[in-house]
DNA sequence: CCAAAAGTGTTTGCTCTACACCCATGG
DNA sequence: CCATGGGTGTAGAGCAAACACTTTTGG
C-alpha cells in the first residue's frame, strides 16, 4: 500500500519514505444544448472558498476507483443520467489552484443529448445546479474559467474533426437537427445543401424510413447513427 | 491544508474528515530520433515489482510543484536537457495499475532535437538508460506499453495536423532533414516536390541564406523555423 | 393559398497526387 | 566523369464552396 519507487526507478534511493501526496479530484464538464444554445452544468458553492460562486461539479477519486468511473460516479450524482460521451480532459494541477491547499484535480467532459435535458435540470435542482449559456458564464470559483474556456476549443475541435456531435442527439435525429448542433457550437452557419452531402457521404447516418412533423411545414426524414461509436481519430 | 469540498460543493456533508489520497507521479515519454528511427528514452528498474524491467522515467510530485514542473525536472534529470517540447498526455488511474498501491501517473511526453541526443545518451548512462526503437521496444514495467502506444498514436496525429516536427529539429536543418522526420514517425513515403511545396507554403520556415555540405552531392539549403511556436490547433 | 422548413445539383476553384529530369559537389 | 542527394513544374482528380428553387404540410 506504499508505493515507493513508482513508476520509475531511479536508483536515488532517497525517497524512500511516504511521499507527498496531494488530493485528488476530479470535475466533469458536462455540456448540452437548451434553446439554441450550448449550455454546461454548474453547481454553486455552499462554503468558502469561493461561496457563492459557481464551480464545475468533481468530487474526490476513491480507494479502488478509478478516474473514469470517478467521472461516471459524478455525472450519475449531479444528472442521474449514464452511458453517455465521456472524455478525459485535461489534469490541472498548479499548486495555487485551491487556497485551502493542493488540489491536483483531472477534468473530464461530457455531452448530454439535448432531449433527456428536460430530466436532468428537474434532478439537479436540488442540489443549487444551474445549465449555464457558455457564453453567458456566471462568476465561477478556482480557475473554472480557463477549465471550461479549454474544454470548448476541445469540444469544437472535436466536432470538426470527429463524430461526437451525434453524442448531443438523441437516437433518431434529423439532417437540420444535426446541422444546427454544429452551428450553434461553431457558431457560424453552414450551407444546408454541402453540409447534407458531407454528412452522407461520411456513411456514418442512415434513415430509419420513419418521418416526423415538427411543424406546419414538410416533414423531415429521421435518420440514427450507424454505429455508437465514435470518431474516425480516437486520439484525443 | 486540508481541502474539504473542493472544487465542488455538493453539499452531502459525509465527506468531511480526510481524503483517500493517492500517491500522484508524472511520468515524461521523451522521444528522439536517432539512426534514422523514432526512439524512446527507458530506463530499467532496479527494484519490484518489475525488476529488470524497463520503464518510463517518472517521479512523484512535490509539494508545491506543478505538474509540468515535475515534468520539466524530471526531463532535466534524466536527459540534462531543458527548453524543449513538453505536452501533456494523459492521466492514468487504474487502481491496479502498480502492484504496490495506488499511483495516479500524469503522463507527458517530450520531443528532443535528433543532434541534442549525443550528449543526451552520454549523460544518461549514469542510470541504466536507453534509447529504444518505439517498434522494437524490450518488456516494459506497468501499463507502461499502453502509455508508449498512445503516446505515438499521438505523436503521429500532431505530426500531420500541427507543427511539431520541428521540434525534433535543430534550429538550422534542410528540408530533406524534416522530410524524413515525417517519413520516419508516419512510416510512409512522401513525395519529394509535393513535400516541398506544401512545406514552403505553409510559411513557417525561412530560408537561412546558408547552405550546408553534406556529403559528394549537391550543397542544401537551410531553413529555420520562423516562429518557435507552435500548432494552428493549440488544443490537446 | 400562405408560411415555413425539407429537400435537391451543378459549376468553380483549390488542394492533393503522380510523375522525371537537371544540378552541384567530392572524389 | 561518376555517384549522390538537392532542387524544380505541370497536368489530372477529387474535394470544398457558392448558389436558388420546388415540395410538403397545417392552418
Amino acid at each position: 500500500m506504499k508505493p515507493d519507487k513508482e513508476p520509475t526507478t531511479k536508483d536515488n534511493g532517497a525517497e524512500e519514505h511516504s511521499y507527498y501526496r496531494p488530493a485528488v479530484a476530479v470535475d466533469v464538464l458536462i455540456f448540452t444544448i437548451i434553446n439554441e444554445k450550448l449550455r454546461i452544468l454548474l453547481i454553486k458553492r455552499g462554503i468558502e472558498p469561493f461561496l457563492g460562486k459557481w464551480a464545475i461539479p468533481g468530487g474526490f477519486v476513491r480507494e479502488n476507483e478509478s478516474l473514469e468511473e470517478t467521472a461516471i460516479r459524478e455525472l450519475a450524482e449531479e444528472t442521474g443520467v449514464t452511458d453517455i460521451y465521456l472524455e478525459q480532459l485535461y489534469t490541472f494541477g498548479e499548486p495555487e489552484r485551491d487556497p485551502r491547499g493542493r488540489v491536483i484535480s483531472v477534468a473530464y467532459y461530457a455531452l448530454v443529448p439535448s432531449g433527456k435535458v428536460g430530466v436532468l435540470s428537474a434532478a439537479t435542482d436540488v442540489t443549487e445546479a444551474k445549465w449555464f449559456p457558455v457564453n453567458d458564464l456566471p462568476e465561477l470559483a478556482f480557475d473554472h474559467r480557463q477549465v471550461i474556456d479549454y474544454a470548448i476549443k476541445r469540444l469544437r475541435w472535436k466536432l470538426e474533426y470527429t463524430s461526437v456531435a451525434y453524442s448531443l442527439l438523441e437516437e433518431e435525429f434529423t439532417l437540420t437537427d444535426l446541422q444546427r448542433i454544429y452551428e450553434i457550437i461553431l457558431n457560424r452557419p453552414f450551407d444546408k445543401r454541402n453540409f447534407r452531402k458531407k454528412i452522407l457521404s461520411l456513411n456514418l447516418v442512415e434513415p430509419t424510413g420513419k418521418k416526423v412533423v415538427r411543424g406546419v411545414h414538410r416533414p423531415a426524414q429521421t435518420y440514427r447513427f450507424k454505429k455508437r461509436q465514435l470518431s474516425l481519430v480516437e486520439i484525443t
